[in-house]
DNA sequence: TGCTAGTTCGCATCGTTTGCAGATTGGAAA
DNA sequence: TTTCCAATCTGCAAACGATGCGAACTAGCA
């Protein structure tokens, strides 16, 4: 995603109006890697404009997207989440905690791939799913705890 | 998933009644490919059996998911789908009809990933995103349609 | 400064899914 | 076969994410 600068500049050379809440979004957005939803952004956006609406952090997220400067994924968690990274990549979601990050994957094309005939490929994502170190390290005293106790 | 007699058999065994409404789903979730959501499996089962609730679709696909007889599967499009392939394979769906296949990936092993420092690892899924044959033949009718017209 | 198209906001609504409680029933035991 | 109770079914309410809509507001050009 642009910057906060860019993205004004972009938005009123197409005709857009570039407002407190939109400039209040592209400001919380850039450079973002929490993979927020729209719920936690407007809380976040919130503390900082007290009556901003939920309806705008929608729209404004949904504009961003359909102008290709975010990206919003569905991980199977309940709520879309938006990334500013735009790059070619994929997720991984930690089940224990939700946390999102960012994956690299290359060589997938050399993975042989049965069952796609007749259709055209568009687009292949790829979702892990498993548990952070975090999460790992709690789960890890936990046990050792319950193993003392 | 196992075959409507064995699940008979399966659920007697650990207790759980074998009613009409669950007989009934066996056999329209048995050898199913279209990977239907509940609301699609609710209307077929309706046809069969009117007055079959909703409610029972889910809590009986639910059910057969956390025994591990069948697969939910969520691809972003609204909606959960269930899938009694209960192999270790992805889905495509067909981003004009909506249509889904299973495909089998091999070589997944071999891929280069960057990112997942941390994570342990528990699953992959992998999401092919197109156009089926269908919908392309389809396409390519009007496209040569409106070059005509 | 005034105008107007573009925005914001709040509320209603939609689609999916789950919680709950009362009515019903499968199936084991008598 | 009859009895009985836990398991199940059903219908409704509600949670939740997301979107439609219209009235009020405003960015930014003239």
């Amino acid at each position: 995603m642009k910057s906060p600068n860019e993205l004004t500049e972009m938005f009123r050379a197409n005709g857009l109006k570039v407002t407190p809440q939109r400039q209040l979004l592209f400001r919380l957005m850039h450079g973002n890697t929490v993979h927020p939803t729209a719920d936690a952004l407007f809380a976040e956006a919130s503390t900082q404009m007290p009556g901003i609406s939920l309806r705008t952090v929608y729209q404004t997220l949904s504009d961003l997207a359909s102008m290709g400067e975010l990206r919003s994924i569905d991980l199977g968690t309940g709520a879309t989440r938006f990334d500013p990274n735009t790059d070619d990549h994929h997720h991984v979601v930690c089940s224990s905690c939700g946390d999102v990050r960012d994956v690299y994957v290359s060589g997938s094309d050399r993975l042989s791939v049965e069952g796609l005939d007749g259709f055209v490929v568009e687009e292949a994502t790829i979702l892990f799913n498993g548990v952070c170190a975090a999460c790992g390290t709690r789960a890890d005293e936990v046990s050792r705890a319950s193993a003392r106790g």
